[in-house]
DNA sequence: CAGAATTATTTCAAGTATGAAGTTTTAAGG
DNA sequence: CCTTAAAACTTCATACTTGAAATAATTCTG
């Protein structure tokens, strides 16, 4: 097989390493930088959070709703911190719980009208934003970044 | 002056934001799952939490040390968060706080000799779990990312 | 130099966040 | 049936995080 020393074998190396953690940090910051600068703007803006604003935007993409560990696995939060999130969207009278017939340990969580209204509002800002902060990246850039991002997940979980 | 319609002006277009909106979406969640990942894994294996690791990688860059502030600003992390972070190190004896001459406002925290060792330990680990999870992205792709992702920084902060 | 502005940090209340333990409900295996 | 297990949530202790207000020291300005 291969016996020069010029390459190694199958699995990453140590220099490949360096490149990933260089990587890694640089995509950590990116995403604090954006996360930053939006609840900002959201808090300022529309008196929002960035945590309930993620829940009803998950719950906008699902008109029948999402159970609550369904919202969890999506935004990959813990249980108890959506239960908490939803209490307050609820307490704001932005979301419902009902109960599915059938099994009465679950609660699924809907956008009331108030909630998809507002959603709406947000969205709209918010999109404007983001295109706003990653306006240095060009088109068919986003979208190759995009495709590599998409497809990295969970290698290493066997 | 374009007046044909066929194109817009200068700034981002709808389409564009989309493929931008999508681009964070995908960028949080890579983050959020490599982060997740990484704080199972420091915990299970160093009884040690990311933000602590974060703020000892901060200070072995920098062996003279960094004032409260300069971590803030390179962790990206409120003034209050790095009090209490570093409140914790302080106990557990992997950094110090020592006032500048001439200067009693400010505290300069470095990593003790322990700290230093510890942070070396759990470093090598942490860079190989990295190499492991950006795995399915190839060198050159990760080197294109990382440039991308150091450029496109405050673009909308004026 | 005195007062005002600035800088560096801490404190505090409120809001996330996790992971473990507990509750209620449903499903599964004898 | 009747245990036992599994599933869906909630509760709780602990830890992190922000942003605003407080503290303290330094610098600026008239």
């Amino acid at each position: 097989m291969n016996d020069t020393g010029a390459s190694r074998s199958s699995d990453q190396n140590d220099l490949g390493n360096k490149e990933r953690l260089r990587l890694w940090i640089r995509l950590l910051r990116a995403s604090r930088t954006i996360e930053n600068e939006l609840r900002l703007r959201l808090k300022s803006r529309f008196d929002m959070t960035l945590p309930r604003f993620d829940v009803m935007a998950a719950l906008n993409r699902e008109p029948e709703g999402l159970l609550m560990s369904d919202l969890s696995r999506f935004l990959l939060v813990s249980n108890g911190n959506v239960t908490v999130i939803v209490d307050r969207l609820v307490t704001d009278g932005l979301v419902v719980r009902s109960s599915r017939e059938g099994d009465r340990r679950t609660s699924i969580v809907r956008l009331t009208d108030a909630g998809l209204t507002l959603f709406r509002q947000i969205a709209t800002e918010h999109e404007k934003w983001v295109g706003e902060m990653l306006g240095g990246i060009g088109d068919e850039e986003a979208r190759h970044l995009a495709t590599i991002l998409k497809s990295f997940r969970s290698n290493w979980e066997t």
